[in-house]
DNA sequence: AAAGATACCTAATCAAATTAGGTATCTTGT
DNA sequence: ACAAGATACCTAATTTGATTAGGTATCTTT
């Protein structure tokens, strides 16, 4: 039903990750390599990641260079030193979220 | 920063993997289990609950009974037979989007 | 020449959680 | 006896965040 989209409220962890790991990437780039890492199961809407990565950068997290490319504009972003804090720490915390999730699905009452 | 609560948007899919597995249960009952299942990690407030069971309800997936116990009310909820379904498949949606997610969160640059 | 991919973006709407209450009963601690 | 906390239901208003639905522009492929 809405397997296609990124578990909710995820997208900013997701993004901190993908630029801890690959140093810096643009907009664009961040979209495919979302499809290409789930294998086409998921995709996040550019109308959903660019609001995410300005408020990022907003944030204070992200820093940005703008370069040419084939006669188009990319904005590259990457983490500096307080993004870099912040990426590990949401990725912690995504990851004990969805451990979490995981128990909560086996949920059984103890007098069941 | 926001670990104590259920990963957005999965919240319907926990309610009927819960009801599933525990035949039936009341409000209260699921927040409990949710705090006792993720060892207190993870809470879903009342306020978000009550209307996801509502809405449910209203989709046609749960059946309802409503008793006394200890001189207060008990509002039990579980699946019909289109709630056994849409539960099956809610489920496999969502262990779906986080075996996706858990791969983009390791995805790097073919030329990194 | 058109279609599709690349590349950026925003405004309006909608969905869903949070904040912030409300009512009421029973149990536990002082 | 009284207060606090647990149990048990609920809603309204706000906020957050994604979706829908656009927009501009260049380059590549058919």
């Amino acid at each position: 039903m809405e397997t296609d989209r990124i578990i909710k409220g995820s997208l900013s962890a997701v993004v901190l990750q993908l630029l801890q790991l690959n140093g810096r990437m643009y907009g664009y780039e961040i979209t495919k390599a979302v499809q290409d890492g789930s294998r086409g199961k998921t995709r996040i809407t550019e109308a959903a990641l660019y609001p995410a990565l300005h408020k990022l950068e907003a944030a204070g997290l992200l820093d940005t260079e703008t370069e040419m490319a084939d006669g188009r504009l990319r904005k590259y972003y990457k983490l500096n030193r307080k993004g870099k804090k912040e990426s590990v720490q949401q990725l912690e915390a995504l990851q004990e979220a969805i451990s979490s999730l995981q128990k909560i699905l086996k949920y059984r009452l103890k007098n069941g």
